[in-house]
DNA sequence: TTTTTCATATGACATTTGTCATGTTTTTAG
DNA sequence: CTAAAAACATGACAAATGTCATATGAAAAA
């Protein structure tokens, strides 16, 4: 099995290559150190697997496996990991990745790249069962960026949960005008135009 | 590694059993064929793994499982499928089992028990793609139930998308109004009150 | 062929929506 | 205390939305 073997930190992809080939089973073609020679070497061998650290300095392996996948839909890319980070597990899935480990122990890695090559995906165990809850979270709206108050957020649950500016208006204590003021400054923020766009906004973005 | 193999199907169980020890990697202590030999043989046995069909006449693999796993926590359960079935996989999911793997190719399925006995998880390669969407929530709206026809599908999509009615009437090649009589008639099928309940609707059962 | 249905369109209408300019009150800060 | 800021409210207005009754041409059914 051929693989490629790409970490931020070389001490750490020296070692892995070590214990990959240490098994017998294993075959790295050639170790990387950033998301760009990711790209590049996954090209010049067309590796089994693209063994590949999430989080680099520069372009992350997030990024780097988009741009792999985009031209090669059949790469199979496997993240290491040294915590599991919410974020990138989705991002990851989304991706259409092989899998998400962390590297703590090494003595997952190979099993792992069997289960791989054998055309499943693989994810540590803890992952698996935040799972739903992520998916759930994805990673919702940023609030803080668009400069949101508290009123408003909760203005915008209840347009994303189909009420008018009547219903809302009642709910809050507000009156109709006053609600439609803060819809106003939301959409505004946002950069939305109406209502309609703010639930799908919710949506795509939130839940 | 010791493992017990359930299956509904005595000969499937059979040969996984001939297969999986032909690896010499494998120990199958004792086949079962139903979720109530499964729960049983766990208990008899403790196996590292059990791998089980999820679905079974009687006590399906999830109940089984599910029985399992409350009494003993940390059981891996490795699910069988002929097919993926996504109601399945999403129950699985949440009971927190290893697993769930076709059982076409047997190729998988010893890598697999390795990387399980590791403390990761595998799934069936089309299954993770459909995850996202699957956590998300159901299966999607039977628009047959509410009558739905092709035209006012791609209506409710646009509107799902933030558009307005004129944006929608350039898009289908229609004039306003008749836009909004096909909306008109749809927030009646569906007993909405506006295009921002659609929305909600369609975010909160389709996708 | 005639009738019916279907897809599309129109106009009228009442509501709702979103924007804006402009007020009140309260709170908060100086 | 006083000025500034925040929270909330009004009224006016244009645009968008949703409903309804009705119309037209084409396709399907009779």
């Amino acid at each position: 099995m051929n693989i490629v073997v790409v970490d931020d930190d070389n001490l750490v992809a020296i070692s892995l290559k070590t214990i990959l080939e240490a098994s017998g089973e294993v075959n790295v073609l050639e170790i990387g150190n950033s998301g760009e020679q990711a790209i590049e070497l996954y090209e010049k061998h067309k590796p089994d697997i693209l063994l590949m650290d999430i989080r680099m300095g520069g372009m992350s392996g997030i990024e780097a496996g988009k741009a792999i996948l985009n031209k090669y839909p059949d790469a199979r890319i496997l993240y290491l990991t040294t915590f599991s980070d919410d974020e990138y597990i989705v991002k990851a899935l989304e991706l259409g990745t092989k899998g998400y480990i962390l590297k703590q122990n090494f003595e997952c890695i190979v099993p792992a790249l069997h289960t791989v090559m054998e055309g499943q995906t693989v994810f540590g165990d803890d992952v698996i069962t935040r799972l739903p809850s992520l998916m759930q979270k994805k990673s919702g709206i940023d609030y803080e960026k668009f400069d949101i108050n508290d009123k408003e957020k909760e203005i915008i649950e209840l347009i994303a949960m189909g009420l008018s500016n009547k219903e809302i208006a009642v709910e809050l204590f507000l009156s109709e005008g006053t609600v439609r003021n803060y819809l106003s400054s939301i959409l505004e923020k946002l950069e939305l135009r109406d209502r309609t766009q703010l639930a799908v906004f919710y949506y795509n973005n939130h839940l």
